[in-house]
DNA sequence: CTGAAAGCGCTTACAG
DNA sequence: CTGAAAGCGCTTACAG
């Protein structure tokens, strides 16, 4: 590999001269930049980043942390997230947390020893305490929270309000008539999930039907399988339920196959709506109603923050946290009336 | 953040034995070993692994290209390398190239001006030409490429057989009594799209079936609406295809959407094969025979042998190439007989 | 306009 | 068992 040494033996001038040259300072004069640059192409010099990493104390680069890589949604993030960052001359390194708290911590500690330029988090499920959290505000490394996200912890965030995007999907299930109204919720710890199932039992109350927390089902892996399991049990528990608001796309999708499977008819007999607007629910039969959230912006919009606070800290501004809410909209397709 | 030298400072001694006290060396006292752990653990020590790197040449960090994130295929390889990479200590920087060549060529002298200690990549659709990748093995940094690769090019390489699952995907429409069978191929340039396309000419020619020209359709990005695109066309120019190949199941789905749609019975009217097993293919209805293509193993594998090319040119051995075929199966299901 | 020198924070060959 | 010294490859304040 090349070094500025190199160059500057070839041409009989300094390191110095060299460097200055090829970041085009002012005080070089054209004919020394001309050549070392030419000089440099020639040779292929590509400036050892490990030494301007040291020199300059940062490296361009962030960590990205995600519960889970293999899930519509989250790769969409991640998607928003690289393409904002590339732009920016940064790059990305993702881990996954496997929605494990444990996992989450050591991620951490290995992002914060490989001294990133900041970090891009959103929570594991398994995660109910936040002293990993800050730890890292502490070491003034910057962060941004997006999805789920730790509401006590000082960092800016990158959210949706999920609370009314809830309500506005059981308020639909009342509008199109539904009187018995389930819900299949998330893990009990995931901002995200309380939210939604407040946003649901608010739009309950709202509009005079009872809450029934018998019709509450909560899921654990969020997936397909469980969304059939559940649809099933709801079928033995409560024969007169004629809506389902259930938290995620995918596990709506278990639940309608199992119904498909059942006889049962969407949405004669039930409607259900889902959570995301997952590509695939525009597709199964009947296709899903669900609630539209925004991945690849949300991404591109937490990038975008936490560039922002790097080249802050950078120049030694005081960090003003942001908090971003974005827009989500209702979907209505076949599975509700 | 606490240096080397902050410890030495605090303890009275020099930075080189806390260095190698720090690092487990024999020829440190076991008083001063203790001492000095602790020290470090109290006041929070982490190497700072930009010198760690200047000084080692090395980073722990690899990259990874890949066509595109949001795809269950890729997004299941990316987990299977992230996992690896982190149980060896590896971080994984990701790109995502869009199929395009350029990108893919911009991103590879990123990394290797990152300095990566090695390259995981999946050509992009539109690659037909591998200096940007030669140029990587001319530097010596390990690269293994894998899914879609350059036969051409002189490294490890990790894949499946695409032709003889192809074979065996258009032998089982065979098997089934299709006499007319189609193909909705991929882009031209991909290996695996052309093996795929060979394997079944290969076994219509086995057959006893007449290859018929007209029968292949040259998809361009894969997607759901092309599957439903062509799916349509395809009842415009051939009413009596009976069987179809399908390069991917995403596409596979949207065909089958489409046929739905239109009322065409599947299989009784035509029967669908598609490609990779996405957990969708399962879900649909009807749900969708196709070869499954192990995505988790191959990402896992594919870290396995670039870090042990890395090892190896740590160590001056010689790097031997190796070129691992992963294997596929068929899952049959019910869009054919 | 050019360059000598210091220093970023480590690691390690070498001396004692 | 301990430590002084060199060096990884840059950047930049400073002197001339």
């Amino acid at each position: 590999m090349v070094t500025l040494k190199q160059i500057a033996e070839e041409l009989g001038i300094s390191v110095t001269t060299v460097s200055k040259a090829l970041k085009g300072y002012k005080d070089v004069s054209k004919k020394t930049k001309k050549l070392v640059k030419e000089t440099a192409s020639m040779l292929n010099y590509k400036p050892n980043s490990f030494a301007v990493n040291l020199r300059t104390k940062e490296s361009k680069t962030i960590g990205l942390i995600i519960p889970e890589i293999v899930h519509h949604f989250f790769s969409s993030v991640i998607k928003g997230i690289i393409e904002q960052a590339e732009k920016k001359g940064y790059l990305v390194i993702i881990l996954q947390s496997n929605e494990s708290y444990e996992l989450e911590k050591k991620q951490i500690d290995l992002l914060l020893s490989k001294r990133v330029d900041g970090i891009l988090i959103s929570l594991a499920n398994g995660t109910g305490d936040y002293k990993h959290l800050t730890e890292i505000i502490e070491q003034e490394t910057p962060i941004v929270m997006f999805d789920k996200i730790a509401k006590v912890v000082q960092c800016s965030k990158v959210i949706i309000d999920d609370r009314k995007a809830a309500y506005q999907a059981t308020k639909h299930l009342i509008d199109v008539g539904c009187k018995r109204i389930a819900h299949f919720r998330g893990p009990l710890l995931p901002q995200n999930s309380i939210d939604r199932f407040l946003g649901y039992k608010q739009a309950l109350t709202d509009h005079n039907l009872p809450y029934d927390s018998s019709l509450v089902y909560l899921l654990d892996d969020m997936s397909f399988e469980e969304g059939a399991f559940f649809a099933n049990q709801l079928l033995i528990d409560h024969k007169d339920v004629d809506g389902i608001f259930i938290n995620t796309d995918l596990v709506a999708i278990g639940a309608i196959s199992e119904f498909n499977k059942k006889g049962i008819k969407i949405p004669e007999e039930i409607n259900i709506i889902g959570f995301s607007n997952w590509f695939m629910a525009s597709v199964i039969s009947p296709s899903l109603t669900t609630v539209n959230q925004p991945g690849f912006e949300m991404g591109k919009k937490a990038f975008k923050i936490l560039y922002k606070e790097i080249k802050d800290k950078k120049k030694n501004k005081t960090i003003s946290h942001k908090e971003i809410v974005l827009d989500t909209e209702l979907v209505i397709r076949e599975s509700t009336n």
